[in-house]
RNA sequence: GGGCGAUUAGCUCAGUUGGUUAGAGCGCCGCUCUGAUAAGGCGGAGGUCCGUGGUUCGAAUCCACGAUCGCCCA
């Protein structure tokens, strides 16, 4: 059909058969910053009930921009914040980014094409910082832009930056008291350690995905003589030899059965089944003695006593059961110098290079090592056999070097005493997905102390100034900073390195000046802190931009709130990130606040998993299948992108691609062919709908009202549990009813201009698009501008959300029946080859308690004349037990009364019940089904029956002819191109003569003018 | 090794407190309706609901054990 053109008389603007969306939506971007909507909309909410959500930052250290796997998160972060702002909730919407920390420091790194610490330092820390500001500067500016293609309402220029130095300070309250409270130590431990980056990690950053992957080392079977027992020796295994020379021990399982081969060799007899002992002991018995060393010839190891102790975690799954002892360069061998009191010996330097005093080793990595030690090994033969071994191994999860250990002074934070309040807040807290809440409760359970200190540059400096005379010195402000500060405030142009080192303090203790420590803080302080922070916890007077210090200067304006204000939007009402934040942002938030204020920093907590490629996979930039956002929004756009978030469970990864895409728009196109329908018919009929307005003289209007109000509700209910795929489903559901059902039903009363029927469906179009916004707020916008009256406002989401409003629960389960009934019917139908042109006579329904007000339409649905609601006669009768019912009643007997009404080894009884096995049961308790009748076709479902009369008579043949040669006519003005207006004149061929009798039906069907029988072989058309 | 999830149609997934014939979307085949629809409707093919055992009148659903996959921890 034609588009009818926009007239100044009509209402509507026409829409095109399809929606564009990626253009579609940059001119509802464009309009919402011209007219201002978003600004409106906080202002209108400005002061009402609040909800608060803490935006978790997004690391600023690449410009490359955003991959769809960051727009799921997104999505979520807006679509509620939408929503609750369409219930009128006032909001902060402040938008944050991470932006300091190894993040930043390994990408300025690369850029910088700088590959070592010392580098680093040769380039210079003040313009190695300026480099790294630069980077975030950038990164948060693309990030900025494609999160505002998505559609994401933040409040751009008001961002909060963890390099801020107001939120450095909030830190170092936070560190400081810690400190007081004595949770704060240095620890001498072994840890993992990046010898690229030239830092320990932490538990948490070890936890990230793509840590552990396989690699492929030597493994080595090496020889140890043993002291005072000729060509006897230990077997030891290992698959890291640069640690063979820290080696100061070999442990044995004290439980386990050792045997001496014939070569003189002990291992674990049970690793080596097939061998031949010549004796056999226990591990117990080994114990106490002494071996040489395999580097005993280096100066390190020198004096060193190296003997056997027992062990009772040495496994018996690999190896040979004689484990190799390096305190040095293992977590567990330390643990393990700590019990037997050995000499800890440290191989290697921050870059995991050799010391001097290992001599032909000086300066080798321990990859470099390895080869050189394994040649030695066997030139001295001390190497009993060497293959190669591949396991999992933890990397660097930035620039995935190998990780290795080292023993080194850390900064800790204690964690038992905090543990148990840990736990207490989270169960304060409503996880969705709910197994997440026990997750973080199991990483809460097993969390050692959180390792806080990186050797680093740009980040957090730690505010930790040890003094010589014992005192630890720990400032928790810049002021307190100022106050002791001996000399350098000069130059101290932000709390970042290199200018705050070059401020010493006072000891409050001994009065001697003190340096800083030059330890940076682990970035997950940067972000737990910002609940704290942001929103001006303890401040005692608001400070206009008084967030924008330090680095951050510039960057934003956001201002550093007075205390009331955090009293107000702590803790938050929800936050939304990836599954991996459990144990990292939402670990740090929880924490920090618990040791703040006691409390769990947030109330629901919406988890979800990764995005996927299409078919499944993970998207990595080798396997060539990421889609950056970039070419997302602008090939499928913002819209399409947020419901296929939204459509997944977050329990699930959303697998993302174009063929996922496409589907979506085909969907969509059902409420945007409903919209197009009405816009086309209220023009014609130059429709003015009132908003509010629900009374109509319609069955099928009240219907649509009573549906469209269970829309809302069932929207809200969704949105209200945090569940997306929720609200899709039941969206989906509402345009499927209202095209197939009302637009269809109605279809006849937009013909001829019915008002009611235009206001039905104005009402239903204008609600989807409200409760549908928070989604697709694109297209709902931009249909909301079509459909809207003067007298609304000009964006949906200036709107309020709809009030569900008295729902007529009795009409929409009658509806349902009647559609139930209609199915069947039309199965019936299918099943006797009587196609719906033909009308036929009568149609019994059985069974349907609510669709009896409802026969006209059925009959109508169906082109049946006569629907009777009644028992349907049968050939024969199939009885079951209605099982709910019976199962509790009957027990174990229910089994002998089912073969018997199978076998039909029952009797009638008056009322619709049967007697069988001597039980009388009522209609109630029984299902019947029943065999069609000659002359009838029937269908069942559930407990309804419909049967359908299959005979035709004279009269209903020739009203299928009618029905033919209409959709005849029809099909011919299609492909003539007539338009809905033109009038036509007909000629039928001699043998339709007889259709004449429904000549006015004939006209009015096709709109026909004449109808006239000539000289023809088919049926003619020709416009007049 | 421990914990948490998952396993249902060719694909992607639903499946309420245990209940009769396990569903939807997409894809495939056939039919059909249509003056919004490139759509819709009906029917069909396609399921050992991962397996085994148990509880129960009755299990995709509850329990136990096992398998496979994923995530986390060790």
């Amino acid at each position: 059909m034609n588009v009818p053109s926009l007239e100044s008389t009509e209402m509507f603007q026409a829409l095109p058969q399809y929606p564009d969306h990626p253009a579609l939506e940059e001119e509802i971007l464009a309009w919402w910053e011209e007219a201002r909507i978003f600004d409106r909309l906080r202002e209108r909410n400005r002061g009402r009930a609040h909800w608060s959500f803490f935006d978790g930052p997004k690391t600023a250290n690449t410009t490359d921009g955003l991959g769809v796997h960051h727009l799921w998160g997104r999505t979520y972060k807006d679509v509620f914040q939408r929503y609750k702002a369409l219930q009128g909730f006032d909001q902060r919407y402040q938008n944050g980014f991470d932006c300091q920390g190894l993040w930043v420091e390994v990408k300025v790194e690369r850029d910088l094409g700088l590959n070592s610490k010392r580098e680093i330092e040769e380039y210079g820390l003040a313009a190695f910082a300026r480099r790294c500001r630069e980077l975030v500067t950038e990164s948060a500016r693309v990030v900025t832009r494609q999160s505002i293609r998505l559609g994401q309402w933040m409040d751009w220029g008001n961002d909060y930056y963890t390099f801020s130095d107001t939120n450095i300070e909030y830190i170092w309250r936070f560190l400081k008291k810690l400190h007081e409270r004595g949770w704060l130590y240095q620890g001498h431990r072994s840890t993992e350690w990046c010898p690229r980056c030239g830092t320990s990690l932490s538990q948490h950053e070890l936890s990230q995905s793509d840590v552990y992957r396989d690699k492929s080392d030597p493994s080595l079977f090496v020889r140890f003589p043993l002291k005072g027992r000729d060509r006897e020796s230990l077997i030891v295994w290992t698959t890291t030899p640069w640690t063979l020379p820290a080696n100061v021990a070999a442990a044995v399982n004290p439980e386990a059965e050792y045997g001496r081969q014939d070569t003189g060799e002990w291992v674990a007899v049970e690793r080596f089944p097939e061998d031949t002992f010549v004796e056999r002991v226990r591990g117990s018995d080994l114990v106490g003695l002494e071996y040489e060393g395999p580097y005993d010839h280096l100066q390190p190891a020198q004096g060193i006593v190296h003997r056997v102790i027992p062990w009772d975690e040495v496994s018996l799954e690999e190896g040979t059961g004689v484990v190799h002892i390096a305190p040095g360069a293992g977590t567990e061998d330390f643990e393990l110098s700590k019990v037997h009191d050995l000499p800890v010996l440290v191989p290697v330097d921050e870059s995991g290079r050799f010391l001097p005093e290992y001599g032909w080793l000086h300066g080798t990595s321990t990859v470099e090592a390895a080869d050189q030690i394994v040649g030695d090994l066997r030139e001295r033969g001390l190497l009993e056999h060497a293959e190669t071994y591949v396991h999992r191994y933890p990397h660097c999860w930035r620039c995935e070097t190998p990780l290795i250990f080292r023993v080194v002074d850390d900064w800790f934070i204690a964690v038992d005493e905090l543990r148990p309040r840990l736990l207490e807040a989270n169960a304060s807290v409503q996880w969705t997905p709910a197994f997440y809440g026990k997750r973080m409760d199991d990483w809460l359970r097993n969390l050692g102390d959180w390792n806080i200190s990186r050797k680093r540059y740009f980040g957090l400096p730690l505010p930790i100034y040890p003094c010589a005379c014992g005192h630890v010195n720990v400032i928790g402000s810049k002021a307190e900073m100022e106050e002791r500060a001996t000399s350098g405030l000069d130059q101290l142009e932000e709390l970042h390195r290199p200018w705050v080192d070059n401020v010493p303090i006072r000891c409050e203790s001994c009065g001697e000046e003190v340096r800083r420590v030059p330890e940076v803080g682990d970035v997950w302080l940067d972000a737990g802190i910002v609940p704290f922070s942001t929103l001006g916890w303890q401040n005692p007077e608001w400070i206009p931009e008084g967030y924008a210090t330090g680095a951050a200067k510039g960057l934003t304006r956001a201002d550093l709130p007075d205390h009331a204000y955090w009293e107000k939007w702590f803790p938050a009402h929800w936050v939304t990130e990836m599954r991996e934040q459990i144990r990292l942002w939402f670990y740090s938030l929880l924490f920090m606040s618990v040791v703040l204020d006691g409390r769990a920093p947030y109330q629901q907590v919406l988890g979800h998993e990764d995005v996927r490629d299409e078919h499944g996979h993970e998207m990595h930039g080798s396997r060539g299948n990421t889609i950056e956002a970039e070419e997302a929004l602008s090939r499928m756009g913002a819209d399409v992108m947020r419901w296929m978030y939204c459509e997944q469970a977050p329990t699930q990864g959303v697998k993302f691609g174009y063929t996922p895409a496409g589907e979506i728009k085909r969907r969509l196109l059902t409420l945007w062919n409903s919209a197009k329908f009405f816009v086309d018919y209220a023009n014609v009929a130059h429709f003015h709908p009132q908003p509010g307005k629900t009374e109509t003289s319609q069955a099928l209007d009240r219907w649509l009202y009573a549906r469209t109000g269970k829309l809302v509700a069932d929207m809200e209910d969704a949105y209200d549990r945090f569940w997306t795929p929720d609200v899709i489903r039941a969206f989906m559901a509402f345009v499927d009813d209202l095209s197939n059902w009302y637009i269809r039903r109605s279809r006849r009363r937009f013909w001829s201009e019915d008002a009611e029927a235009l206001q039905a469906l104005w009402h239903a179009l204008s609600r989807s698009v409200q409760v549908i916004a928070p989604v697709m707020p694109f297209l709902a916008d931009h249909l909301w501008r079509v459909l809207r009256t003067d007298d609304q406002p000009d964006s949906v989401f200036l709107e309020p959300w709809p009030e569900r409003g008295a729902i007529d629960a009795q009409l929409l389960e009658e509806v349902a029946e009647v559609r139930a009934i209609v199915e069947l019917g039309r199965q019936a139908r299918g099943e006797a080859g009587l196609k719906l042109r033909q009308p036929l006579r009568r149609m019994v329904v059985q069974g349907a308690e609510k669709a009896q007000g409802h026969a006209a339409e059925i009959g109508e649905e169906l082109r049946i004349k006569e629907v009777e609601f009644g028992p349907v006669e049968a050939a024969e009768l199939r009885v079951k037990p209605n099982l709910p019912l019976l199962g509790p009643k009957l027990g174990k007997e229910l089994g002998a009364v089912r073969a018997a009404l199978q076998a039909g080894e029952f009797e009638q009884l008056e009322g619709g019940g049967v007697r069988v096995n001597g039980h009388e049961f009522g209609a109630d308790e029984i299902l019947v089904e029943r065999g069609a009748r000659e002359g009838w076709a029937l269908a069942e479902a559930d407990s309804l029956t419909v049967a359908v009369t299959t005979e035709l008579d004279d009269e209903l043949r020739k009203e299928g002819r009618v029905y033919d040669l209409t959709h005849q006519l029809n099909t011919m003005r299609k492909e003539a191109g007539l338009a809905l207006t033109n009038r036509i004149r007909v000629v039928l061929p001699a043998r339709d003569g007889d259709l004449l009798d429904y000549e006015d039906r004939i006209k009015d069907e096709v709109l026909a003018t004449e109808i006239v029988v000539g000289q023809v072989e088919e049926p003619q058309i020709e416009m007049v």
